[in-house]
DNA sequence: TTTCATGTTTGTAATCATTACAAATTAAAT
DNA sequence: ATTTAATTTGTAATGATTACAAACATGAAA
């Protein structure tokens, strides 16, 4: 956990006991969770946790770059502390995201601009079925 | 209207006044607009329209492929009738989303899946200050 | 024309993630 | 120890989207 605080000051954000275990599940869960997985699981072990604080902290993460915000399924916004620029897979059967590297000339930022817009943020994601449930399909048709 | 009549056939869509109006609406308006917006110009045209009807429309053509939705604000989904592959470039100064052209692999499809995973959608955007903003910025900054 | 069935449109009410806000708590500084 | 500022917390509000059921239109069959 000492090393997790030093990356907070790093940042500039004062390393307190709500944003440290915030962190430490962020590094822990790389399923890109969202803000009611983070508070259920927290809540548990931190009982005054309250949703708000997860509300504010991955807000502040967000500024400071320590994590990004992934909006793909529409519904609610999903996290990621992979700081490998990287994108993104969603699976429209099982919902799961997937990280995929991809050889983007702009993943790694090696562009500034488009345009004569100046990028400050990537994203790129796909949306199809997943490896795991292509499987599934094909075992069940051959079952039948 | 009778090409735009077609397009809808074409999609097996059973074209209805409101879907015309609304897909011709898409079509006039290249800006990727919000619900808001397309049931406030309509709601003129056409005072019977409803927004329940906007949204059904709209889920309906994103359906079959007349539109794609775009969800990059992170505050509501943007639509968008340009069916050419393309990126999109969100300003995080004055809000707009600019079409961008990109030499992407995956754009066009050439790939049908990454890492075992079947691709059926391919999503890109950056997030920046936009030509606009920037000169703006630089002429407030001579002025002083 | 009337009847019936199906699909479409519409308005209202409900949902749900997120934000606003102010009180309570904690930490830091003098 | 006292004051100040930052953080945390719970509740209430917001706002986009969806659920639902009634009203309406359409087109086929009798």
């Amino acid at each position: 956990m000492k090393h997790i605080k030093g990356e907070l000051e790093q940042k500039g954000i004062k390393p307190t006991y709500q944003r440290l275990c915030i962190l430490e599940y962020l590094h822990a869960h790389l399923v890109h969770p969202t803000v009611e997985g983070i508070y259920d699981e927290l809540v548990d072990r931190v009982p005054t946790m309250s949703k708000t604080t997860v509300y504010n902290t991955l807000r502040l993460f967000s500024e400071k770059d320590v994590i990004n915000e992934i909006r793909i399924t529409g519904t609610e916004v999903r996290y990621d502390i992979n700081c490998q620029s990287h994108h993104h897979f969603l699976c429209k059967k099982c919902g799961k995201i997937y990280d995929v590297d991809v050889t983007c000339p702009f993943a790694n930022m090696e562009h500034k601009e488009v345009s004569g817009h100046e990028i400050q943020e990537v994203h790129g994601y796909f949306k199809g079925i997943c490896k795991e449930c292509l499987t599934k399909q094909n075992n069940e048709q051959k079952g039948r």
